[in-house]
RNA sequence: GCCCGGGUGGCGAAAUCGGCAGACGCGACGGACUUAAAAUCCGUUACCCGCAAGGGUGUGUGGGUUCAAAUCCCACCCCGGGCACCA
């Protein structure tokens, strides 16, 4: 059929490039590979397979990626470009629970319908490396990274992961105590204690978000700032459990130092290190009375002499020790709540904040609240006693959940003291025109003995000399980050491969028994509750008897019940995905040597949600494979890429319900859904606004090739846009065009000469491939098209099409259009596949200019536009300048007082 | 409040080593073809004044640097995302 049948086309090109393997990659070693060729990892977020299937936002990224790969094939590199898919997850098991579908069915009906719509697209992935992390030959590589993990400590001297062995030998030969204890001196047990102690995975008793209504425990992350859960909006409460950790906090300063070594968007590598939150400050020692003293954590040591009053946070276990039965003298009225005993003020004042911390917090803004504790600390520095508040605006879970309150410096303890009439001193100077409250930038230090007139870092290494030298404290770095809390309680998840003993020790499952299978279970219902003390349960505690206990040598074990988070799975996917299928290692050395090279993943493209948790967690686990030896690069990812969002309009009702974007009428001004107006709002294209677009039916009406070109036009990659099925039609239109300028749509006949193009043809024709280059290798993919978009607008007044422009247009147009460009190529009769042909290059003398455009200002105004010779020189482009009329017009014929030349293309003229 | 992005025609956007603002596409308008419509092809399309030639204005706002600013600097406004009494 001569007229462009897309569908035709397009199914065709498909099914032809999966028979023949084409995107095949093959791994040194292999009898087919290609050790000249340089390698080039190119790597998308793999996505989690939801049962809602893809929308036309999902592939922005991929499609993106696919062009960047097909480019490179193309330039002769050898691409390792795969697909898989993170498919452990709360969705199907939540699902699981409402319907008793076994998550595993869900997951692979979703499997498959993401792998559908994914090949539709016409993606150059080499799907036999595909793998999903609920394989269990995935997961027992999951597995045995968390053994890994286990099996390790972390040697603060030498920066990095060893194994714990090592530190059995070391300890055993008198190298290294125990914590000052000699390890012979140490009773078995606890020596054991000592080593779980030390391993980067850990069991610790921590406050955990206990979510009773979904009857599991959230990370932090996952919990709102309303406190509730991120997923079902449940309440969520704080309560302490024994959980698996891994201490990624070891790990804090090489996750700052070596974001050196990637070349990230910055304002990714900034989220990181916010994250991370490494402050370098100082613990100082305030003593209260007798052997009680108050540890706090400050960035400003400098700033102790300005130190009037201490805050504690309500949950701190010193407040039961410091509060006496009544006031001292000297409490001041506003200080007690109006209420007559300091324990009772104390604990009323407790009370009201853990009721706070909930919703109230939020809506209290910004006004101070606390009560004095009836005690009084003394500041070493000053000597002076300095009364002990209890606040809510300090944190138990940061620093030592104490501070030193100092109001002159902090815009905080300023309001605080206001509201409380407590001292203020001002310990750095601030300049004269300084009008606020506290202030924080720099000046010398004032009020403060001997470190009056010095700046503040000098005043903070003197401060903290004095501390160390006096014993009242040392310099010391804090961070924001915390171990990561790996436990879930849920069933569709990697089981965590332990045996606890009946005396609590812990046994790792033997490698040679990975994977550890999720057990079969009856019933996926956690034991939620509405009841906020319910005790967490996991759900692997419904598993068999069988299972959940096992027998070595007389000695009965139980399973631990916990299974990993969905972080996990897509912690180290990047590293199986080059060698998939092995069975003895999670990839081979080879392979990662290869593949990894120098910079490891050479793009990878997602999202910028992703920008802390996930890219975090995965530079922790691989610097923990790196310093274990199992792979070479100290860094994952080389280089990262965000791309935008596909943007789209939502409608909502009075009620504020989202109704179908689809199902929308526009009627002048307004828009009705059934007849009743509704309010567009505008937002990322997704289910929860029910303004997704479906790629099937695009690909119906248009095909895939205008599809993939659409979402390229729209805008540059790293931008998010609003999607306009409207607009679709300019690239449609655009392939049509091209087909009809190469194909006789009446007899199929293919419209090329033998003639090669001449003139501005030809001048155009090597423009465009040297443009297209540029913007292929930069990932604009939109002004590629652009030139393209041109380039077959040229043709269109022509009867044939130049040999040498049908030679060179579909092998341009083939990484973003692959199937269109592949039947052309076909039907001119070319040797191979358009996939494996060269890059076009171009010929630099045919676009060398010798002519340019001169443009004449006269005091900073455009005044006339003149073609001279590009070798023109200043004074010949004066001469021309002056004689234009239209310059004459604004110079009146005066001399130049002042000639800028910017030869060949600005005059610019001062008069 | 803090951090990170971003504000350019009716719309999506080009142009960022400081050097022609608006490439390319959508829409709109006009024309050709057609019995007609669709499709296709040709043209116009930042705004204001002007018949025209031409002139003026213009890249969120106000200043500044410069022969020259969308681009650099200062202050502010708005939109999006993230974090939040983090000491």
């Amino acid at each position: 059929m001569p007229t462009y049948d897309f569908r035709e086309i397009e199914n065709r090109w498909q099914a032809n490039w999966e028979a023949d393997g084409i995107y095949r990659v093959s791994n040194p070693g292999d009898p087919d590979f290609d050790e000249t060729k340089r390698k080039l990892y190119i790597l998308d977020m793999f996505p989690y397979p939801s049962g809602a299937g893809l929308h036309v936002g999902h592939p922005l990224g991929y499609i993106g990626t696919d062009i960047f790969s097909r480019y490179h094939r193309m330039r002769g590199a050898n691409v390792l470009h795969p697909m898989g898919f993170d498919a452990f997850g709360l969705p199907a098991e939540q699902y699981a629970v409402d319907t008793g579908v076994h998550p595993r069915v869900t997951t692979e009906k979703n499997l498959e319908n993401y792998t559908r719509q994914l090949k539709a697209f016409g993606f150059s992935y080499d799907w036999n490396r595909s793998f999903a992390t609920t394989d269990p030959e995935y997961y027992r590589w999951t597995q045995w990274i968390f053994l890994q993990l286990f099996e390790s400590w972390f040697d603060k001297e030498q920066q990095k992961a060893r194994p714990i062995a090592e530190l059995v030998s070391e300890l055993e030969d008198g190298l290294r105590d125990a914590d000052g204890v000699a390890w012979m001196n140490l009773p078995e047990d606890d020596r054991r204690t000592y080593l779980d102690s030390q391993r980067l995975a850990y069991i610790d008793e921590v406050p955990v978000n206990w979510c009773p209504a979904l009857g599991t425990v959230l990370a932090n992350e996952e919990v709102t700032a309303e406190g509730r859960s991120d997923r079902g909006d449940h309440p969520v409460y704080r309560r302490p459990l024994r959980q698996w950790m891994l201490r990624i906090t070891a790990y804090a300063d090489r996750l700052i130092d070596e974001l050196e070594l990637v070349d990230w968007p910055e304002s990714v590598r900034t989220m990181q290190r916010n994250w991370i939150g490494r402050s370098e400050g100082a613990h100082i020692v305030f003593p209260i009375k007798g052997n009680l003293h108050l540890r706090v954590f400050t960035t400003r040591p400098d700033t102790v002499f300005g130190a009037t009053y201490m805050v504690v946070a309500p949950e701190h276990p010193i407040v039961d020790e410091i509060t006496p039965p009544t006031w001292p003298d000297g409490t001041k009225p506003k200080w007690t709540l109006g209420i007559d005993d300091p324990r009772t003020a104390v604990e009323a004042y407790r009370l009201a904040a853990s009721r706070k911390s909930e919703l109230d917090r939020q809506v209290e803004d910004r006004e101070k609240t606390g009560v004095f504790t009836g005690a009084y600390a003394t500041n070493p520095l000053t000597g002076e006693r300095i009364p002990v508040f209890v606040a809510d605006y300090v944190l138990m879970g940061y620093g030592t959940g104490a501070i030193m309150a100092v109001p002159g410096q902090d815009q905080r303890d300023w309001e605080f003291a206001e509201a409380f009439d407590l001292p203020i001193v001002r310990t750095v100077q601030p300049p004269k025109e300084f009008s606020g409250e506290a202030y924080t930038g720099a000046g010398p230090a004032i009020n403060s003995g001997f470190l009056d007139g010095l700046d503040i870092e000098t005043a903070k290494e003197k401060t903290i000399r004095w501390l160390e030298i006096n014993g009242h404290g040392e310099g010391t770095v804090t961070y924001k980050l915390r171990d990561w809390l790996f436990s879930r309680q849920r069933y569709w998840g990697e089981p965590i491969p332990i045996l606890h003993g009946p005396n609590g020790e812990l046994r790792p499952v033997p490698d040679e028994e990975l994977p550890l299978r999720l057990p079969e279970v009856e019933d996926f219902r956690p034991h939620a509750s509405s009841d906020e003390n319910a005790e967490p349960t996991p759900l692997l505690a419904k598993a068999p008897d069988e299972w959940k206990f096992v027998e070595i040598d007389g000695v009965t074990y139980t399973r631990e019940l916990n299974t990993m988070p969905q972080w996990a799975g897509s912690c180290w996917y990047y590293l199986r995905f080059l060698d998939p299928r092995n069975e003895d290692a999670l990839v081979s050395k080879e392979a990662e040597k290869y593949w990894m090279g120098d910079v490891g993943v050479d793009l990878y493209v997602g999202g910028v949600e992703h920008a802390v948790l996930h890219l975090l967690y995965a530079r922790f686990w691989h610097k923990v494979l790196y310093d274990l030896g199992h792979v070479s690069t100290p860094e994952p990812f080389g280089r990262l890429f965000n791309q935008g969002y596909i943007l789209a309009d939502a409608f909502q009702d009075e009620r504020g319900i989202y109704v179908p974007a689809d199902e929308v009428v526009r009627d002048g001004d307004v828009y009705l859904y059934q007849g009743k107006p509704v309010t567009r709002v505008y937002g990322k294209m997704g289910k929860s606004l029910k303004n997704s677009v479906n790629p099937d039916d695009i690909f119906e009406e248009y095909g895939v090739d205008t599809l993939r070109l659409y979402e390229m036009f729209m805008g540059p990659l790293d931008t998010s846009r609003p999607w306009s099925t409207r607009d679709i039609v300019g690239t449609h239109r655009f392939l049509q065009r091209l087909w009809r300028n190469f194909i006789d749509e009446d007899t199929g006949e293919i419209l090329v000469s033998e003639e090669h193009a001449t003139g501005d043809l030809q001048v155009l024709l090597h423009r465009t491939i040297a443009a297209v280059t540029k913007d292929m290798d930069d990932l604009h993919f939109n002004t590629a098209l652009a030139r393209l978009f041109e380039l077959n607008n040229a043709l269109v007044a022509l009867p044939l099409v130049p040999s040498d422009v049908a030679d060179v247009f579909p092998r341009l147009l083939s990484p973003l259009a692959p199937h269109i460009s592949e039947e052309l190529w076909s039907r001119m009769g070319k040797e191979g596949s358009v996939v494996v042909a060269s890059w076009p290059t171009y010929d630099a003398d045919l676009i060398a200019e010798d002519m340019a455009t001169m443009i004449v200002q006269v005091n900073g105004k455009v005044r006339d536009r003149i073609e001279v010779p590009v070798t023109i020189t200043e004074s010949e482009a004066v001469a021309i300048a002056l004689a234009s009329e239209r310059v004459l017009a604004h110079t009146n014929g005066a001399e130049p007082r002042k000639v800028i030349a910017r030869l060949p293309n600005i005059l610019s003229i001062v008069v």
